[in-house]
DNA sequence: AAGATTTGACCAGT
DNA sequence: ACTGGTCAAATCTT
């Protein structure tokens, strides 16, 4: 096994983290300015720019989670050490449906984020009812379950801020297998397993199922348009219809929902606060472009995601 | 037809 | 007994 890391490493690699984020909160910072530049919106120099700044920030956010899952499994480790472990005895297997081993003390996670979207393929396999919270818990596996891959994520909708979704994720992926979407080239040779590519997530108009990152600005700017035009055109239901997936909340709170597309362009790490949120909301209320703008104020993001490490087990 | 989602049932932990 | 996590048949979508 590899060496376990001590606190320093920790501590080291928290720093590569916050400076990861910072650096892509400069680059969206410039993005932004960039983007408030008329000249830049019709000039091809203008938007190269533009797409080049996108992938930087999204090249920062890939780091960041590479750093994050590497910090995660090693402080299992650590709490592996640390715990005395009670191993439950070895359950016969039963043939009976519904018979698992109930999660306790698993690698997990949490983040908070304003899209349910991630880089990997996950599929849903239950949703239940919190007696605690009004918003219900959905389920999801990766899609690779069958082939090994233990990770699983719980999503729940805030009850401070119902347009936000905390994310509990359960086990590291062991399959490798980054988000193709519909897309897929069949080219698994190029996919890098460590890079939110924009250009691997590209969807189409057509596909039904979650929405993507695009895959450049340009190509953002003209959903953007589209989808204020729909809506302008009416209801969240037409837009709604763009995922297969139902909204098991939007007959909770539809009025606090902005719109179903808005994951198209959200960050997908970090936790986007209340004043991000409630931009998001302001931005389907303006033209397109100002919309295009208030989205891209990345800048304020509130990187105060977390970490939470509830592990007993190592981490294999 | 294949793959994904929905949803009621089942089961383990507290 | 209650609650939450998972299973799997039914249903839906592509």
């Amino acid at each position: 096994m590899d060496r376990l890391m001590n606190n320093e490493d920790v501590r080291a690699k928290r720093g590569k983290v916050i400076m990861e984020l910072l650096k892509g909160k400069q680059i969206a910072t410039r993005l932004q300015t960039l983007l408030h530049e008329p000249a830049a919106q019709d000039d091809d120099d203008g938007l190269g720019l533009a797409q080049q700044l996108a992938l930087q920030i999204l090249t920062s956010f890939t780091e960041t989670l590479s750093e994050l899952g590497s910090c995660s499994a090693a402080s299992s480790q650590i709490a592996a050490v640390d715990k005395s472990r009670k191993k439950a005895p070895a359950s016969e297997v039963k043939e009976r449906r519904g018979c698992y081993k109930r999660r306790k003390s698993l690698d997990s996670w949490v983040t908070v984020s304003s899209t349910m979207e991630d880089c990997y393929n996950w599929r849903k396999y239950g949703q239940k009812a919190i007696m605690s919270s009004t918003y219900p818990r959905c389920y999801f596996r990766c899609t690779h379950k069958y082939e090994g891959c233990k990770a699983t994520k719980q999503v729940q909708k805030t009850k401070e801020n119902p347009i936000m979704y905390q994310i509990t994720y359960f086990n590291q992926h062991t399959c490798n297998k980054k988000l193709r979407h519909l897309h897929d080239t069949g080219d698994s040779d190029h996919e890098d397993l460590n890079l939110i590519s924009f250009e691997a997530n590209i969807q189409s108009k057509q596909d039904q199922y979650s929405p993507n990152p695009m895959s450049s600005i340009s190509q953002v700017k003209e959903e953007f348009k589209e989808v204020n035009n729909a809506q302008s055109d009416q209801n969240l239901g037409s837009n709604e219809a763009k995922s297969t997936l139902h909204d098991p909340w939007q007959d909770i709170d539809t009025e606090l929902e902005p719109l179903g597309y808005k994951s198209t362009w959200t960050p997908i790490v970090g936790s986007c606060q209340e004043n991000v949120g409630s931009g998001f909301d302001r931005s389907y209320e303006a033209t397109s472009l100002q919309g295009f703008e208030e989205v891209n104020q990345l800048g304020n993001i509130d990187y105060s995601w977390y970490f939470n490490q509830v592990c007993s087990e190592p981490y294999l």
